[in-house]
Parts: structure tokens; C-alpha cells; sequence
RNA sequence: ACCCGGAUGGCGAAACCGGUAGACGCAAGAGACUUAAAAUCUCUCGUCCGUAAGGGCAUGCGGGUUCAAGUCCCGCUCCGGGUACCA
């Protein structure tokens, strides 16, 4: 350090003020536009995309600001790599949640949530974004929403739209109905209170139709492994055969779905869920009464309690049933265990080879028969306790012909016979059910549809485009079931498009994960007010290249924007079917061990933070406290190293000197960091790109020397995608007059990169016994008698060694 | 119950393909500077035995493979997330 305090020479050195530089490249990123992409011209577009966040009253919170930073480091590194990057954000702003706060604040979602919307937009500015505002959105403008009613009537176009009585999740307390992604156990994923059933009419969006397409093509999605099981396991697909079991005395069968085709020799009886279309003609005289009291219970009852209770409960309905493969009579049961969402609402019961037909079986007395044995059991062992579900290493039993094969085997054959006797086929079944987006609520975009007595459900034309959700004070729901539109006559009554008779509009809005399901399509056209989407800046910027968020979404918003892509596919508005080429989960920040929240008084306001440390630290402190794909606990303590890293970079850049060279071990460690942070921040190890610099900065500072221009420049453009504002500052500060972020990402040298010697590490019998600096090439033979020249070394080598193994550059070890 | 993750010093965490376990940071201790404190700088810092040299033990637990295991295999325990009677 060269502080001179005296009389002819006097550096006072100015301390780091992130509360001075931070506005001041905010202000100028946004006169220079240096944030802003250029659209329509951009030579190598790079779409870099972070989750809209939903506005709250609360504020950003650190997830958020976790989440966006990382993208943000993203984006920064691309440009520095050379791509025209567009990053845009906007904001997620009808739906539930927000409809809720408004609700218990008392106040107005119309008026609150341009004033939530601007108090996000205040600590958005300061979190230093490279976003680029001209093209932000806010779902709940009609600006926006005109275009999503518009995704609506092309789903409606072809369809995939359609309207249907359904059971469905209602919260008694939020007055509403839920999709099952909101049920949680039973609960309201909001309130936690238990959901109950209702039926209403609903609209639909044929996903299911799409669920063999959703899932192929994860096959070749750049996207976290964790996302793609996730949207795996909601797809469901699983394989199996669909069978026909002729019931007696009647012209109807019974169709089941079953994944085990190969155990029909041991179904012993049908079971039908409560809801099932046949059991009331199947059910006998004698049974009747039983039946429709079961039924009651069955479907009055809250789906918590008929979840959650194990107990088996079921009635017999008095019919019996063939069994195609046995001939034999079996009786038809109804049992809330089989459920009429799955399937065909009907299983054959196995109770030898499935747990749940087990239990039922033996609760009440119906024959359990073993027809898969395992490699220690005889055809007759009995089944004991439990059923044999291993289909891995049994063998069919007591299954004519099929004895003695495998199941997988078996599986096949028997699902041939069955067929050929006209008694059933293979199918793929899927879990993925159509995704309801009614809502009988207010805050979200009306469904452009409007019923007219003469001409039916009519869709409202495109050119008549946005249906302007009005102003009405009394938006809160009510359990009346209707949406609160409902109760404005003023508004639901218009002329049919068609007829021009008097026609009403439909009342419900849509689900707000239809806003998000198509958001990144509008953003490099948010200004557009002619189109939902520019067909040339659509084909410039999309597919997205780089999508980050959070792995709450992976089945739910991930899986529905791509439904809608395909839907827009194959409508012939886009020419890709895969909105986001790479997504990558990131984790989560906890605090004291526990997720944040107000009720544990743990959570975190990030303006204190950025106002105690400044926002780069903030920024890179969050990104350095763990692996960003795992998340992290945050410490108040911790940000002080980071804090401390970016003090010193900045004295380090108000010393430097021009003159004379750099030192060489300084740039050889400067060379591996460059590659060092270029590879990680490549891969999002933030953390550990964060570590590197700060290596390389001990190195530089153990120089002991006025450190050398040249060994400090490339370190800011370095740190530039983390901690933008001082990097700019200091870029400055070494003489350039334009951003840091048009400078370009330093090159690495690799003849630098390159090592003469290697520290050798020697081991007897596997343990380290000593170290030798050795010539890169060095051989075994050379490396061997450097080893036994060392007294350290040799004192553990007794007699000739057994067995020496040499890997090159990394070790030696004796074994004698 | 099932499907994913995860478990490494006092703490957050590193560790490419099996090859020096603990990089980087926090906290702590000692020292320098200071009238003093803060800040800053330097050093120490897994654990046990030993004055030291050196050695033993250590990556949730128990086995195994290997010259060599945090890393691979088998069997568990605990924690986090998701799904939940899906036939």
C-alpha cells in the first residue's frame, strides 16, 4: 500500500460507497439504454428468462432476489460473451393471490396492485437487473390480457376448450374452486382449510390429448434432471391392458384398467368406484339400499377424510362379474379406494398380488388367490400377511398355460390371449388429467365466451378483443359458487356476436396459470398492440435459450406453457413446439435451518441488506453462500467476506500501476481463474466462481507489489456479471469511457495455463507418506528413486515393493 | 408408502473421470497498527497422542469392491422436497 501522508505528496484514498456508484450506473444504464436489447436487429439473440414474480404487498422477498440474480449473472455473462442478450421482467399480477391480499387488507385489487406493482419496481431497480424495461408486462393490464383471452379462443379453435360438469375442490373459506395442483392433503394450498366437493361447470384444456407428446420430448429438453422426472412422474404413463368382464344377467360389461394383465387368473372379484356410471344398473334389488347409502357417504364426504382414511370401506352390489381367463363367477364390489378420475373408474381386484385389494380382501372375506410365485415359493405356499408385489423375479402359478413365465413375459402373452378372445387390448394409461381453468372468482381475465339461447356457446370475435374485466366494488366471492361477475348484470348482458339477441357473457375468469403459460411469447413484443406476438421477433428471440426458476413449478407452469407452445405449434403461429431450449431449478434459501417465513420471524427484507452492504455484495454474497442449484442458509455474518472481497478489489484497482510488467506467477494464477470463472459461471456454480476471484485477489494482495494494471483489469471483468455496478465503476477508473458489459469476457492464454512441475503426491500401501515437486513428464522409474532418495518415504518401504502404481501428474504408491 | 435430493470441521461449504479430504468464506484465538476501539493487515485453526519429529483417527451408520473410496456396489438411519389408495 502506498498511502503517502505527507507534505508533498497526498493520496487520500476514497472508500468504497456502493450507496454512491450503485445509483449512479443505475442512472446511466437506463440514459444509455445500455440494458436494452436490440430487437429487431440483434446478430446472435440470446433469450435469457427469469419467473415472473407475483406482486405481493409484502415486497420482493430474497427469493426472489436469489432467483433473479442468478439469471441476471446469466445474462450478463452471455453478453460478455458476445450475445445480443434480452432480458426482460414483468410482473404476474392477477390470480388468487393477490385477490386474497386485497381481501384482507380491505381495499381494491384494481387499486392495489398498480401500487404493489410500482414498490416491487422501486427494489427491482436497485437490485441492478440488466433488464431490459421497455418490454415489461403486467398480466392484469388488458393490454396483456386481451392477448391471453386470445390464447384462449385458439385453444377454443381447435377444440381443446371445452366445458364440463366436474367434481371439483372446494375451499369453503377462499370461496372457490381449486385446481388439485392447489389442494394440498386434503387442504387449501392458501388457507389450509379442508376442501370439499362440489359440481360445476367448468372449462377444460384438453392436456391429457397431449401427454404422450409432453413426455417424449423431455427426452431430448436441455433441463435440470429434477424438472424432467418431476413432469415424468405428473404425466404418468404407465403401460397395461384394458379388459371387458361380461356381467351376468346383463348386456353391459365392466371395463377395467389394469398394469397387470398377467395375474386375471387371480382376480377374484371387480371393484367399481362409488361414482361409476353402471353401478346403479348393476346394483341388485337386495343391495340397493346398502349401495345408495354407501354411495351418499361416499360422495358427500370431503375428500380429506375419504384421502386420508386407510380403512377399507366397501359394499357389495349383488352382481357378479366372469372372469374371462377362469370362467368364474366373481362379485362386483363399489369401494372408495378405486377412484372414477383414474382409468376407467373400475379395477379388477388381485388381492394375492396388490397390497390395497389385500387389505380389502381380507377386511371383508373375499378369496385371495396366488398366482405369481416367487423364486423360494411353491405354487401352493400360502401368501401370509401381505400381498407378493415383486414382479421383478415371479413366476406365473396356477395360470394354465402361462405357468412358469416371467411376469414381463407373461405380461405380454396373456394380454395376446385375452385379446384374441375379444375380451380386451394393451393400452397406455396416463395420471395427466385436463386442466380446468375456470375460476369463480374476480381477479383474473374474464373467459371471452357468451351464451346465447339461439346460437349456443358462441366465442366473442377476436376483433371485439379485450373483454375488459370491470370495476365492480363488491368483487369478494360468496358460496354461492359463482363468480362474483355474476352478480353484474350491467356487464354479463350483451348481444349475441352472432344473432344480436340478448345473450349473457360467461362469469368465470381464467386460472392465472394460463397468464403464465404464454408470458414468454409476449415479451419481445409487449409493445405490439396489433398481435399477440410479432411473427419476426418471435422467430429472432424464441425459443427461450436460458430459462431459470424454481422447481415449485416443474408440473404445473413448466408443464402447461408447454402445452400451450404445442397448441400454437400446431395452430401454425410458431414454428417450434419447446418454449424453454434450457431450464435450470435453482434451489432455495432457508434461514436457521427452516424455509423463511413471517410466522417464524426469519424472513429478510433485502432493502436493509442492500442498504447496510450495498447491493453488489447482497447480490454476491447470495450467490455465494451455497450451490445456486441447491440454495442455501443464509447468515447475516457472511456477507461481511464478501463485503470484504469487493473493499479490497476496489483498493487494489485505486492502487494499480502502469508501469513496469506484471508478475508472472500472478498472471499463470490470473490465466487458470479466467477459465476457472468463465466454466463455472457457465454452469452456475456461481459459489465457487465467487471463490476463485477471491483466490486470485489473496494472490494478487500476496504479492506484496503496487499491483499491475494488467493483472487487475481482466479480474473486473471478471467480477462484472456479480457485482455490475463496482465493476463499472472501476472499468472507469482504469481509463475506458463505454461499459464494462461491452468490453467482452478476457481470454485465457494457454500456454499459461500450462505447468512445468507438479507436486507428486507419494503413498505406502495407500497412505500419503510424502510430496515431491517432480518435471511434468517425469516417468515411474525417475519418480521411484526420487521417492526412495527421501528418508520420509523410504523409512516405510521394507523390501522390495510388491506392486507400484504410477498415475501421471497425480501420485505414486508403493504397496509392499 | 412411493419418487427425487441431501448428510463432509464450531458454521456456510470445496473436491474434474475413484488418486493430497476440508479450496473459498464466516466465527474463534494470537499478533501488528492505534491513547483506545472500530476498520485494516499478518499468522493459527478437523481431531487425538506427542515438547518436537512424527504417528493414529476422521466425509451419517454397517458391510463390500479396489493398490487407493466423500466419490462405485449392497443393506440401513436421519433430514429436506414432491406425489399420494394412479390399479
Amino acid at each position: 500500500m502506498r498511502y503517502l501522508v505527507g507534505m508533498s505528496e497526498t493520496v487520500i484514498p476514497t472508500p468504497y460507497e456502493p450507496a454512491t456508484i450503485e445509483p449512479k450506473w443505475q442512472t446511466r444504464w437506463a440514459e444509455r439504454g445500455t440494458n436494452e436489447a436490440r430487437l429487431d436487429t440483434a446478430e446472435r439473440p440470446f433469450y435469457s428468462l427469469m419467473m415472473f414474480p407475483y406482486p405481493s404487498a409484502e415486497g420482493l422477498h430474497v427469493g426472489n432476489l436469489f432467483a433473479f440474480t442468478g439469471s441476471d449473472i446469466s445474462a450478463r455473462f452471455h453478453r460478455l460473451l458476445g450475445y445480443d442478450v434480452f432480458q426482460p421482467l414483468g410482473y404476474d399480477a392477477f390470480g388468487i393471490h393477490s385477490e386474497n391480499y386485497a381481501l384482507k387488507m380491505g381495499a381494491h385489487p384494481m387499486e392495489l396492485t398498480p401500487k404493489n406493482v410500482a414498490n416491487f419496481q422501486r427494489q427491482l431497480e436497485r437490485a441492478g437487473l440488466m433488464v431490459d424495461w421497455r418490454q415489461k408486462l403486467d398480466t392484469s393490464r388488458p393490454e396483456y390480457y386481451k392477448w391471453t383471452q386470445w390464447v384462449f379462443l385458439q385453444l377454443h379453435k381447435q377444440g381443446l376448450a371445452y366445458k364440463k360438469a366436474a367434481a371439483v375442490n372446494w375451499c369453503p373459506s377462499c370461496k372457490t374452486v381449486l385446481a388439485n395442483e392447489q389442494v394440498e392433503g386434503g387442504t387449501c394450498e392458501r388457507c389450509g382449510t379442508t376442501v370439499e366437493q362440489r359440481f360445476l361447470e367448468q372449462w377444460f384444456f384438453r392436456t391429457s390429448a397431449f401427454a404422450e407428446r409432453l413426455l417424449n420430448n423431455l427426452d431430448w429438453l436441455d433441463w435440470s434432471p429434477v424438472t424432467k422426472q418431476a413432469q415424468r412422474n405428473w404425466i404418468g404413463r404407465s403401460e397395461g391392458a384394458q379388459l371387458s368382464f361380461r356381467v351376468s344377467g346383463h348386456d353391459e360389461a365392466v371395463r377395467v384398467f389394469t398394469t397387470r394383465p398377467d395375474t386375471i387368473f387371480g382376480a377374484t372379484y371387480l371393484v367399481l368406484a362409488p361414482e361409476h356410471p353402471l353401478v346403479a344398473a348393476l346394483t341388485t334389488d337386495a343391495q340397493r339400499e346398502a349401495v345408495r347409502e354407501y354411495r351418499d357417504t361416499a360422495t358427500k364426504q370431503d375428500l380429506i377424510t375419504r384421502k386420508s382414511s386407510k380403512e377399507k370401506t366397501g359394499v357389495f352390489t349383488g352382481a357378479t362379474a366372469t372372469n374371462p381367463a377362469t370362467g368364474a363367477q366373481i362379485p362386483i364390489w363399489i369401494a372408495d379406494y378405486v377412484l372414477m378420475e383414474y382409468g376407467t373408474g373400475a379395477i379388477m381386484a388381485v388381492p394375492g398380488h396388490d397390497e390395497r385389494d389385500f387389505e380389502f380382501a381380507q377386511r371383508f372375506k373375499l378369496p385371495i388367490v396366488r398366482v405369481v410365485a416367487g423364486p423360494d415359493d411353491a405354487a401352493d405356499t400360502p401368501l401370509g400377511d401381505a400381498a407378493y408385489t415383486d414382479d421383478a423375479q415371479g413366476r406365473l402359478v396356477n395360470s394354465g398355460a402361462f405357468d412358469g413365465l416371467a411376469v414381463s413375459e407373461a405380461k405380454r402373452q396373456v394380454t395376446a390371449w385375452l385379446a384374441e378372445g375379444g375380451h380386451g387390448t394393451a393400452v397406455t394409461n396416463f395420471r395427466l388429467y385436463d386442466w380446468c381453468i375456470s375460476r369463480q372468482r374476480y381477479w383474473g381475465p374474464p373467459i371471452p365466451i357468451i351464451y346465447c339461447d339461439e346460437c349456443g356457446t358462441v366465442p366473442v370475435p377476436e376483433s371485439q378483443l379485450p373483454v375488459k374485466l370491470p370495476f365492480i366494488p363488491d368483487f369478494k366471492p360468496d358460496d354461492s359458487g359463482i363468480s362474483p361477475l355474476a352478480r353484474h348484470e350491467e356487464w354479463y348482458r350483451v348481444p349475441c356476436p352472432t344473432c344480436g339477441k340478448p345473450a349473457r357473457r360467461e362469469t368465470d375468469v381464467s386460472d392465472t396459470f394460463l397468464d403464465s403459460a404464454w408470458y414468454f411469447l409476449r415479451y419481445p413484443s409487449a409493445q405490439h398492440t396489433e398481435v399477440a406476438f410479432d411473427p419476426a421477433r418471435t422467430r429472432k428471440w424464441l425459443p427461450v435459450d436460458s430459462y431459470i426458476g424454481g422447481n415449485e413449478h416443474a408440473v404445473l407452469h413448466l408443464l402447461y406453457s408447454r402445452f400451450v407452445t404445442m397448441v400454437m405449434k400446431d395452430a401454425g403461429h410458431i414454428d417450434f413446439e419447446e418454449p424453454f431450449t434450457r431450464f435450470r431449478a435453482h434451489g432455495m434459501i432457508i434461514r436457521d435451518g427452516a424455509k423463511m417465513s413471517k410466522s417464524k420471524g426469519n424472513v429478510i427484507n433485502p432493502d436493509v441488506y442492500m442498504d447496510e452492504w450495498g447491493t453488489d455484495a447482497f447480490r454476491m454474497y447470495l450467490m455465494f453462500l451455497g450451490p445456486y442449484e441447491e440454495g442455501g442458509d443464509f447468515r447475516d455474518q457472511g456477507i461481511s467476506g464478501v463485503r470484504r472481497f469487493l473493499d479490497r478489489l476496489w483498493a487494489s484497482v485505486r492502487d494499480v500501476s502502469s508501469e513496469g510488467t506484471p508478475d508472472a506467477d500472478v498472471m499463470r494464477k490470473l490465466h487458470r481463474t479466467i477459465r476457472k470463472v468463465g466454466e463455472d459461471s457457465a454452469a452456475l456454480s456461481y459459489n465457487t466462481a465467487i471463490a476463485a476471484m477471491m483466490e486470485y485477489m489473496n494472490t494478487v494482495r500476496r504479492s506484496e507489489r503496487t499491483p499491475h494494471r494488467d493483472e487487475l483489469l481482466p479480474l473486473v471483468q471478471l467480477t462484472a456479471p456479480y457485482a455490475p455496478h463496482l465493476a463499472e465503476e472501476c472499468w472507469e477508473q482504469l481509463g475506458h469511457h463505454t461499459s464494462v458489459f461491452d468490453g467482452g469476457w478476457p481470454a485465457f492464454d494457454p500456454a499459461l495455463l500450462v505447468e512445468e512441475t507438479v507436486d507428486l503426491v507419494v503413498q505406502v500401501n495407500g497412505k500419503l507418506r510424502g510430496k515431491l515437486t517432480v518435471p511434468i513428464d517425469v516417468t515411474q522409474e525417475a519418480a521411484m528413486a526420487l521417492a526412495m532418495a527421501d528418508a520420509g518415504i523410504a523409512k516405510h518401504v521394507t523390501g522390495e515393493p510388491k506392486k507400484v502404481i504410477f498415475v501421471p501428474k497425480r501420485l505414486l504408491n508403493i504397496v509392499v
